[in-house]
DNA sequence: ACGGTCACTCTCCATTGGAAAGCAGGCACC
DNA sequence: GGTGCCTGCTTTCCAATGGAGAGTGACCGT
């Protein structure tokens, strides 16, 4: 990938950042990390610590094992999050966030206080926007 | 929506946040917001101030017009965009963000100047994991 | 011998997302 | 009077993604 892949429509030019390559490298990590179960796996290591797989099963909730796996595998590939195996019988794995994982929920945790105090903003807006176009 | 949806595996608790409830909503709009395309879509309302259907697309860059109008209805309903319809011909839309939108925006500001920070410390680690087990 | 533990892995199926075509509706050009 | 063109969708079809649930391996207790 050291070729930068052109957007699959051609736009010409949308004259925005001065270098598209590093535009579109930026899109692309955020499209990696822009991702729900990240964001809630990155929420529960940050506040947590270091993990056993399903207990972050546990805590995130709601997210099959072959998308934790999955996700996991992703941010280790990142280098978001670091991924220790015990060889004991059960087996047993932690997870932690590295440095760079760290600064990532550093930088989402904005993110967070915005939804815990505008829940209700967008819960009206979601009935507004529903009693008009119901 | 009143009664808030259990996780689809039973976990008994997690303990972590004192109201379930609020939790499940955060994450409930932690999964709304943490999506690709609306970051991206509200990057550049952010940076471009009002635009039109087709602008958005471009600056957005390898959107498919289904996702574009569907990101952006779900953003309206949210109450993140506002969305004017100026009755000429040829039809002209503009999408702008709301308040609203706008301390979202602020709020993933972080994200996105982490993502330009970091890029190199990300393909570093991809190089290094892709290399340990390629 | 058999069940339990844990971290996956695999298989099947519903949902999602992309590509491309269609549509509405007035305007300009020939 | 047709033929396009313009824009913002909408629809259709197909590939990719994600969830549910079962299977796996390796050992330990009973």
């Amino acid at each position: 990938m050291t070729a930068v892949p052109p957007a699959k429509i051609a736009h010409p030019d949308t004259g925005e950042t001065a270098d598209p390559r590093v535009e579109a490298l930026v899109n692309e990590v955020i499209g990696r990390v822009a991702d729900k179960w990240t964001m809630l796996i990155l929420e529960v290591l940050a506040e947590h610590g270091e993990l056993r797989f399903t207990r972050v099963g546990e805590l995130v909730g709601g997210i099959s094992q072959k998308m934790l796996t999955q996700t996991l595998r992703l941010m280790e590939r990142d280098g978001l999050v670091i991924r220790t195996v015990h060889p004991v019988i059960p087996p047993k794995v932690e997870y932690r966030l590295t440095d760079l994982g760290v600064t990532l929920a550093e930088a989402f945790c904005g993110v967070w206080t915005w939804a815990e105090t505008n829940i209700d903003r967008i819960e009206a807006a979601r009935a507004l926007f529903d009693s008009r176009k119901g």
